[in-house]
Formats: C-alpha cells, structure tokens, sequence
DNA sequence: ACAGTGACAACAT
DNA sequence: TATGTTGCCACTG
C-alpha cells in the first residue's frame, strides 16, 4: 500500500491478482506474472507469497488466498514443511477442488485463466 | 551498485 | 515420468 494512483509494488499487484482468483479453482505462478506483464516473473510471484528474505509480510496478512495458486504443472508447490501442503490442499479441497495425493490438480479442470490483461488500477483503487 | 534469495518455468538428460 | 540445469525477475541488505 503505497501512494495511490502509482504503480504498486509487484508484490502488491500479485495480491491483487490473487483476490481475483474464484473459489474453487486455482492458476499458476506463471499466468499471474503474465497476467501483470512480466511474463518471466514467475518466481517473483512466487516470492511474493511469502518473502521471508524480503522480509515482506506473509499472506494472510493481506487475506489472499494462496493456497489458490499452484505451478504450472498444477501442483501445490510450497514446502511440505510442518505439512503446509498438506494443508494447502486440504484447503482446496474444502473449495471443490479435487487434489491428488501426490498434490496434483488437473489444471484442465480447475485452471483460472483469469484476465488477460487485467486492469490492475481498478483493483488497487476497489473499482476492480 | 552488487549479490543473495526463492511457494517458478522451460528445457535437457 | 523423474531429476538436473539454466534463465528469469523483483526486492532486500
């Protein structure tokens, strides 16, 4: 939360994007970078959710729904560490989203192609 | 200004 | 299908 009327920071465009995402389906790192026009932003997207060397405030701070967001291979790809993907999935779950035991989703089912260009000042303002 | 970091992605074995 | 390697980028100290 920046000034308002600027170009927020990436991080906070990814948040915003996130929002967008509906109940029940998911998207990928790669579409949300893309979808904000840094097509290779990728991994920044995915440091973004949490940013712990950035030091950046972790995502239910900003009530995003994470657990929304996958690889592009459909997969849960935070560390299983304290079973925090285990517990992104169950979320998904909880949604109508059918998780694999490996943590695999079918993308072709409940991949979110969002916008294709969304309009990220409309968001931000809550015009979005 | 430089280097390190990471919940990625694409490509090559 | 599963690893391993390389390229990307935004952000911090």
């Amino acid at each position: 939360m920046k000034m308002e009327g600027v170009a927020p920071d990436f991080y906070e465009q990814v948040y915003a994007v996130v929002r967008r995402i509906p109940r029940g389906r998911v998207t990928s790192y790669g579409r949300i970078a893309q979808m904000l026009g840094h097509a290779e932003a990728a991994l920044s997207v995915g440091y973004s959710h949490n940013a712990q060397g950035h030091k950046r405030p972790a995502s239910p701070y900003i009530d995003v729904p994470w657990q929304r967001v996958v690889n592009s291979q459909g997969r849960i790809s935070i560390p299983n560490t304290a079973g925090a993907a285990d517990r992104q999935a169950e979320l998904l779950r909880a949604e109508g989203v059918a998780v694999g035991e490996d943590l695999r989703i079918d993308l072709d089912v409940y991949l979110w192609e969002g916008l294709h260009l969304i309009d990220i000042d409309d968001i931000i303002s809550g015009r979005g």
